[in-house]
DNA sequence: CTTACAACTGAAATTGAATATCAAAAGCAT
DNA sequence: ATGCTTTTGATATTCAATTTCAGTTGTAAG
């Protein structure tokens, strides 16, 4: 699977006449090591620690394209740090965000996601992509 | 209607010991006159242009009263301009964002907000609100 | 009505994420 | 190797949003 994202991104750069370089090959290893919805910083970070050498832009330009390259997805939550979630493809799930401990428990409906579609084709709309993010207390924050 | 939203405004800041302000009323007028989905940037101005004296800061700090008191909520976009829409008691809409040409078109499913429901129950969550954003081309932009 | 005090406001400063700039470095086709 | 173009990273910049704080205003009590 990890092989298979990164045959992805290599599609993706020829596509675009983009160079592989080594920060990118880097920044996508430990993009693909981390856990669902790292914040930018968050990334920027592990980099650094092994990457003392990278910079800030770089990350941000990069996971600029592991998103057009469809192995990441941006996320805005309510905090004002934009997180990347991993891509994979044929699936998608949707976010349960707890506003007591700020975690998130992901899950996924189908029948929810076709009837998006529905809505969609009403409106003659052609869907991209789509994010729910549903916000309250998880089963912890509840006692 | 809008009687009805500044008596909600007037109960939650009665329940929190707030003042009645002149700001806050003006605030609230235009926000209740705008249209759905208005940046903070958007009502500022036109608050300006009638009341030159309102401040910025006085716009973000009542924006986030209105959410608190539950008349406005806040919702992220794309493009690092946060907006506010107006809530309507047991009402609830979604969007569908066009990336065309940046229309939003709002749209209701009961059917997705009891499965909704049900996904939380099913995780022994508690759900407070939600969002829900699909992303795409708008009929007109698919031509 | 006055007083007293806490809440509120607005100008300005500050923060912090994200982007732009640009000279130096690195890929890559020839 | 050469020459051209992309990429990088330090730095500066942008811009929304928040904080600060002195002055103002609402309001409850006297």
């Amino acid at each position: 699977m990890i092989l298979e994202k990164k045959k992805m991104f290599n599609d993706f750069s020829a596509s675009k006449g983009l160079r592989s370089t080594r920060q990118r090959d880097i920044i996508l290893d430990i993009f693909l090591s981390t856990h669902q919805h790292v914040s930018v910083e968050e990334l920027y970070l592990k980099i650094k620690s092994s990457n003392p050498g990278i910079g800030h832009a770089t990350v941000y330009r990069t996971l600029k394209l592991f998103t057009e390259a469809g192995l990441a997805r941006e996320i805005l939550l309510h905090d004002g740090q934009t997180r990347y979630e991993h891509v994979v493809k044929g699936e998608h799930h949707d976010h349960l965000v707890c506003t007591g401990c700020n975690s998130i428990i992901e899950f996924e409906d189908e029948t929810i996601e076709k009837l998006q579609e529905e809505v969609a084709a009403r409106h003659g709309f052609l869907i991209k992509n789509h994010k729910m993010e549903i916000y309250g207390l998880c089963a912890n924050c509840r006692r």
